[in-house]
DNA sequence: TATGAAAGTTGCTCCTT
DNA sequence: AAGGAGCAACTTTCATA
């Protein structure tokens, strides 16, 4: 799908504010109401982005934050990917190239719980060599807009 | 601020649904719709949550997705992270314990970019010390819905 | 692009605890 | 007080032409 300029401004307009309405975007850059929505109905079913909401993990009691790397056997990528998917503690798991084969995000309530992941669910995993366990202890930035 | 059970079914649909209005909550958890609005007015001014959008970054050019892991001397973890902050690539950074002190997650256009960044951008910080670069190939998960 | 009906939002007051 | 329900004015949405 091919994105206009009138399409980045709805998109620049929605990641400061997902609530904002398609009249107030549709005042603020000159064009209809009917074409805010038009655009933005076809940028959902194109699935250009979607409306979600951010929750704080701190302020629902997940206190502990990690990004975990795993060294993996070779071939094993989807079958640990695909075991590691239903947990509901993580939230990102990625394939990549470089030092680590698979890199995981994931949120716990406690350490507890995040060494009971690595202990248990990890550790009887079939096809990890290594596991890189960081945990965060300072966020400088994270945000989710990313249109110019 | 104490969240109790009808806090957590508002937060719980809105995650399915970032656009799912006020009535609609309230008739599915059989609450009025004034109670949902002054719950989700209080969670938002706590900071509870926000309401984004969630773009995806393939369909707006940035094809390239990196996971960068930096070894930073002591006591410059600050001061990289705040030179890093502004950058436009860069959608997340936090300090660390473990092999890395700090970690980001960064969008480019192209590899070019990516190696710009390296090159130019990460190799004019002072303190850095190492950088293990992590390109991501294929993506698994990657939810925001982490409210049971 | 424009119109109008249907739906949603908002601020208010009143009631119950 | 604090939180939930109910009401009326206003705004937004969305199908139709």
């Amino acid at each position: 799908m091919e994105l206009d300029q009138t399409d980045f401004q709805i998109l620049s307009m929605l990641q400061d504010d997902g609530k904002c309405s398609y009249s107030k975007i549709a005042r603020n850059i000159g064009v209809s109401e009917g074409t805010v929505r038009g655009r933005i109905n076809k940028m959902l079913k194109n699935e250009v982005f979607e409306f979600i909401i951010h929750t704080n993990p701190y302020k629902i009691g997940l206190h502990v934050q990690a990004i975990i790397g795993l060294e993996t056997r070779v071939g094993y990528h989807d079958a640990i990917a695909c075991q590691l998917q239903p947990h509901r503690s993580v939230r990102f798991i990625g394939a990549f190239s470089g030092k680590h084969d698979l890199i995981i995000q994931a949120f716990f309530r406690d350490n507890e719980e995040l060494v009971s992941f690595v202990d248990q669910t990890l550790s009887g995993i079939e096809g990890i060599i290594s596991v890189d366990v960081n945990v965060e202890l300072k966020q400088y930035k994270d945000t989710f807009s990313y249109v110019d």
